[in-house]
DNA sequence: CATGAATGAGTATTCATTCAT
DNA sequence: AATGAATGAATACTCATTCAT
């Protein structure tokens, strides 16, 4: 009754964006419902009115993070057949697509990459579906044989989430741009 | 009935110990003072007697992951003029020496790369160092002149934070192993 | 099982009340929070919804003496002009009327006179401005020239701040009586 | 075996000194045991070497001040008979007296005046003895036989008091010169 | 005579969470 | 849909005090 157009929904919208902000600014133990809350103008028993608790709201950020990755990495396998000179323009587009996603919500990816313990389990994720996809790749021919994919990947998720961290969250490069680089350092290296 | 040999050199050393591994296995916040002084068989007040905060603590850990850090890359400066066909085995060394370095002290690594806000610096430093090495080299004609070696700096020190995290310290890979791989994959690329 | 008639102002009214009551039986250190919040019908988190910190409600209550006093000192100005015979009656009133101030308030009195290092504080501005109007009368010549009035205002308040605390807080004499007998001594003397 | 020379009434006197000083500045609860050793250039073990407590070093403080001043007040009792134009001499002195007693050792003064509870008793006690000597002298028909010396005495202890710690520790008068004004003061009044 | 080392007991403060309205 | 008021449970830190040497 106090807010004349109070609205469930854009409520909890509300302090999901701000919990995110600050989540993703503070990180986990140092944001406080209150100052959720407050910033929602809302007040504190409010919040219990749309999430069951803290770790809930946490939780429920963290999957929307994960489900949207997984559903673009889904999304994106490379297929198998395409000729040997697409496979750079191929990969680079997949890479330019993922830092566009992570490039979105920044406060998403921050909690999804960077907060909690539930970040290393994305991380292992990806790394996994990574692998998968450059030991398809190898199998079919396009990198060396010899190449340990596994450790491959393993850098190349370090690569992607520093470079999301410094590069694209601070605005300093475009996901394209990112993209080619990665793929043109990993593909070649950087022998004269 | 106190400890017949007590000996406060021993007892800080203890606390510190505990400490860290507390730090690394709990975060900051999670770990608390009274886990501390328990595991290393004292009481609170004696914590007190050897440090000045949890903060203190924390402080001094991360100062000496700093400290042993700097030093260690201050030493392994690569020197100009060494034969092209040297760079690889230079840079190995130097990477396999780092990967010890972080294998030595898997607790305060754990701290000084990925606890507290501090972190974050002390991998801003390291990708600064690399940096300037890279240039440098690159300078002297070893790699590519249109590569950027800002963002390689920055690729590689996620692709070794990871490595790390997943390779290093899980006992999955050796240092020199490690060395070999990174300095292969970032010079040559995977390409067939 | 909340309070029904929940208000907060009266929570606020009733541990400030207790507060000056411990503070004046105890003293600052001795004063427990757990003991204010347990006189009050609360727990301690209550106490910090309406207060900062235990400094900060004996701020409070220091401030609120001090005020009150200050606004009874600048009301009770005795203006020059009036005759030599209204002197003795006219400084009696303002006495008894601060003496009345006093009594009204045990808890608050004692706090403001006799705790902390503030209560010096509001002394000596008490002296500061006696000494003004004492200096005042003795130009309009109702006091002797030669005497030190700095001095004598300090002698007062120490007599008002003792008669206070043994004759005024202990209910063996009334403002009035006080006053007429502080007026007495320090205008005549005790000489037969 | 640590200090050479070590002495047990010294260590013991010097803990004494410095107790009193921090008494005097930081009052009862400020003062810590570890600032009392530390400042006596000793460690806390040695302190309960000596006293058995806090409380205990507190309270001989306090009784080194009690049983001083209770000599003093023994010995100057105003013997009768003596000529009506003697006794404001008299009274002179014995004032003298006593503030060059309360000015000898400004830290026990402090902690028999103002700190603790009993500091309360000392002033009650004072107040009594010269309440008895002013009725005796008020018998004998040197002060008026009306003025309440109950009150008189509270008056004076006030007075003494407060000229104690605003003019007589701070320096800015002599002893005799604060014995002259407040016997001034309290014979003849300031009235012109 | 003196101390290095340790502790028991206490106290202010914080924060997520809940009831009654 | 929302809030004013309140709390349980936890935690960092302090200080006087005590053994064993």
């Amino acid at each position: 009754m106090r807010k004349k157009g109070a609205n469930g929904q854009e409520s909890r919208a509300r302090l999901l964006t701000v919990a995110a902000n600050e989540f993703a600014r503070s990180g986990y133990h140092k944001t406080k419902i209150s100052t959720i809350v407050s910033r929602a103008g809302l007040t504190q028993p409010s919040f219990y009115l749309y999430f069951d608790s803290k770790e809930a709201v946490f939780n429920e950020l963290m999957l929307k993070f994960r489900s949207q990755l997984k559903e673009l990495i889904a999304d994106g396998r490379l297929e198998a057949g395409i000729s040997r000179e697409d496979v750079p323009g191929r990969i680079t587009a997949v890479l330019s697509s993922l830092f566009e996603f992570l490039e979105r919500d920044p406060d998403l990816t921050q909690i999804g990459f960077f907060i909690g313990q539930e970040a290393s389990e994305v991380k292992k994720e990806l790394t996994a579906m990574i692998e998968q996809n450059l030991k398809a790749e190898q199998k079919d021919g396009y990198f060396q044989q010899e190449a340990n994919m596994t450790i491959i990947a393993e850098c190349l998720v370090g690569t992607l989430e520093r470079l999301t961290l410094q590069q694209l969250l601070t605005g300093k490069c475009t996901p394209e741009d990112l993209a080619h680089q990665v793929v043109n350092l990993y593909m070649f290296g950087i022998t004269a």
